[in-house]
DNA sequence: TAGGACATGTCACGTGATGACATGGTCTGC
DNA sequence: GCAGACCATGTCATCACGTGACATGTCCTA
């Protein structure tokens, strides 16, 4: 038998969930957090470079989901298109999970330091899009021009997803947010 | 002669913009800023409620005068005109001090938390369009999607007209970039 | 089997942030 | 012109977050 249980970085994001629901997420420490996985705080910070990260640990796959799909374009493809592409990609890892998606979103609505995470999470998404556009010869303004809107599509329509049914297509959504807005720029 | 000093809050800004440059946000305590403003950490927290704040107490203005342009648009103004009239409201605000501007720009790149907070403080001018929309009559995924756009094109021609000569005009560089996304969502 | 790699524990400490209470000028009503 | 409310600040105590330094025990490998 090993020294440690295995896992302890998910015994900690589940810890921390658990809390967070409970009672909320200021009202949980981090000691409480590390001690209910049967850890100590300072094993915590080895895991997660502070409290918040717990709740983000899944967001550096989607990064990546986001960074082949544009990558994986095909080289004929309009900026748009490559965006779309990551867009897809990133509904296909996020349409999955209706009901933890809400909680989790529930959970980082009502703190401010967390809505500042998730905000940050979602610019080092739009860096990656707009980080691969470069690589497929866009320029600069124009790059980030497209990710950014790109990410802001993707904001509203997975809001829109949470708030309605769970059998609900979030790459439609999406596809339909891109539509809109496709009609709002166009309508002036 | 009044007890104490007058613009407490000015002189605690004032002190955190010289610190911060002298030897970064995070060299410099609370306690230091304070001091040099002659007040204690205690009543910092007093006038900010945390150390970052202090570098954001002019977003309050911008966001008012974003939500004046949109209630003041034409009624019969498209949803992206009355976007795009808050885009000028927040050019001429900001236009104004690019060399300013450029050094509070690096204080808050070089720092995750800053960066964090400037994004809650963009999401928030993003909110205050999408309310005004609303209340214009426009629905809701439509209003968020048109003031995120909106707010996408506003950082991106923030940042490339800093990137630039102090004398470009920041309004005409909201409007290419506006013209761009137009272009973008276009070409699929 | 010795020794290194590694995950965790333990301890100490600085900083950010907040509540409770004290202080002493300024303002207002009478 | 004074009592008392008001208000900005100071002082003190305390807690949670976050980090550096060092110790410990298990597993892996030469």
């Amino acid at each position: 038998m090993s020294r440690w249980e295995p896992d302890a970085s998910g015994r900690l994001r589940q810890a921390a969930m658990e809390l967070f629901v409970e009672r909320g997420y200021e009202q949980t420490t981090v000691a409480e957090i590390a001690q209910r996985a049967g850890l100590t705080a300072r094993t915590f910070f080895r895991h997660f470079a502070d409290k918040r990260e717990v709740l983000f640990a899944s967001s550096a796959v989607l990064l990546d989901r986001l960074a082949e799909a544009v990558e994986d374009a095909p080289a004929s493809a309009s900026t748009m298109t490559a965006v779309l592409a990551a867009l897809d990609a990133a509904a296909a890892v996020l349409g999955g999970q209706h009901e933890t998606a809400r909680q989790r979103y529930s959970i980082i609505s009502a703190n401010a330091e967390l809505r500042e995470r998730e905000l940050i999470k979602l610019a080092s998404l739009s860096a990656a899009i707009a980080d691969g556009l470069r690589r497929r010869g866009v320029a600069d303004p124009e790059a980030s021009l497209a990710a950014e809107a790109g990410i802001a599509v993707l904001r509203v329509a997975f809001e829109h997803w949470l708030s309605g049914p769970a059998d609900q297509d979030l790459a439609r959504i999406v596809r339909q947010s891109f539509d809109q807005l496709k009609t709002l720029t166009a309508t002036i």
